[in-house]
DNA sequence: TAATATGTTACACTATCCGTAACAATTTGT
DNA sequence: ACAAATTGTTACGGATAGTGTAACATATTA
C-alpha cells in the first residue's frame, strides 16, 4: 500500500468505527464497508492500537473500537502511526563522491529542500483532523467520552 | 527513476553545464562528473531539450550546452520537463462503489487534499531557480546570453 | 469445546525501478 | 569517402517494492 493510501483507508475506517461507536467492528466488517482487503485492515488498525487511536478485542464479540475524540486525531498522527517512512519518500542519488568534486553539497542541498517540503506537507496534514473530514463529508459521530 | 532523483540529477547536470559555458559537454563527461549513468542523462537532457532548457548536437565535438539563464530556469520547470506525473504521486484506492455508501466521497475528499498538496510544492520550487542553487553551493555560472 | 476475533508472518504474483546495452541517425575530423 | 564520436531512443534482465491473500498462533466469548 502506498502511503497516501493508506492514509485514506486507515481514515475511512476510522469514520466508520466513529459512525458506529461505542460498537465494534471486526475486520471483514470494515472490509465489507470500505472495500479493502481484511487482513490488510488489521494491519494498519493494529498500527493504530499502538498509538491509542482504537482499541481492540479479541474473541466473538471483539473488533475495533475508536478511542479518540475525532477533534483530537489529525491526519499527521494518523500518518505517523501506520507509516514509518516520512510524509513522502523524496530522495537523491547516493552516489559518493570519490573525487571531491562537490556532488555531496548537492544532495545534502535536496535533502534539505526535501525535508522542508515534507515538514510543510506535515503542518498541512497536522490540522486536519478527523471531525473536519466527517463534517465535509456529512458522516456523524457517536463518539462519546 | 525516481520523481526526486530525476529533478536533482538533472540540476546537477544543469550546472555543470553552466560552468562548462559555452564549451558543450557530452553525456559521458556529464556522467564521470555526477555520477549517474550516460544513457540515463541523455534520456533526461533529451526532455530538458525539447523544453529549450538545453541545447544539444551531435557528432564528435557535439554535446549538451545551457540554453537559458540560470535565472530563467526555475525547479518547476526543470520537474514538469522530465516528469509527466504531478509533484508526487499520491492517490487513494480506487474502489468502485456499488453500494452507494460514500466511498466515492472520501476517494474524491482525499484526491482534492492531495491536489493542494501537490500545489503548495509547485509554488515552492517555482521560487527556486538555478542560479540561486548556484549561489548557495559556490557554483559559478559562465552562461551568458 | 466450538466459534470468532485479533495480531503477525509469509507467500506468490505483479508491477515498477534501475542500470546497462544496443543501434540508427547525425555530425565532425582526417 | 570513411572512421570516429555523439545524441536519441528502445529494449531488456535483474533487483526491488507493492498487492492481495492465506495461514496460524493467541485470545475471548457463548
Amino acid at each position: 500500500m502506498s502511503a497516501s493510501t493508506k492514509l485514506s483507508t486507515a481514515v475511512k475506517a476510522l469514520c466508520f468505527l466513529a459512525e458506529s461507536f461505542p460498537e465494534p467492528r471486526s475486520s471483514s466488517q470494515i472490509s465489507s464497508r470500505i472495500g479493502v482487503n481484511a487482513s490488510k485492515l488489521r494491519q494498519l488498525l493494529s498500527l493504530l492500537s499502538k498509538q491509542s487511536v482504537v482499541t481492540s478485542e479479541k474473541g466473538m464479540t471483539g473488533g475495533f473500537i475508536l478511542n479518540k475524540s475525532p477533534d483530537d486525531v489529525d491526519l499527521q498522527s494518523i500518518y505517523c502511526a501506520i507509516e514509518d517512512r516520512k510524509a513522502f519518500h523524496l530522495d537523491v542519488s547516493k552516489y559518493h563522491d570519490v573525487e571531491e568534486n562537490g556532488i555531496e553539497k548537492f544532495n545534502e542541498y535536496f535533502a534539505d529542500l526535501f525535508a522542508d517540503v515534507q515538514i510543510d506537507i506535515e503542518n498541512k496534514m497536522k490540522n486536519i483532523n478527523l471531525k473536519t473530514v466527517m463534517d465535509q463529508l456529512g458522516i456523524k459521530s457517536k463518539f462519546k467520552k
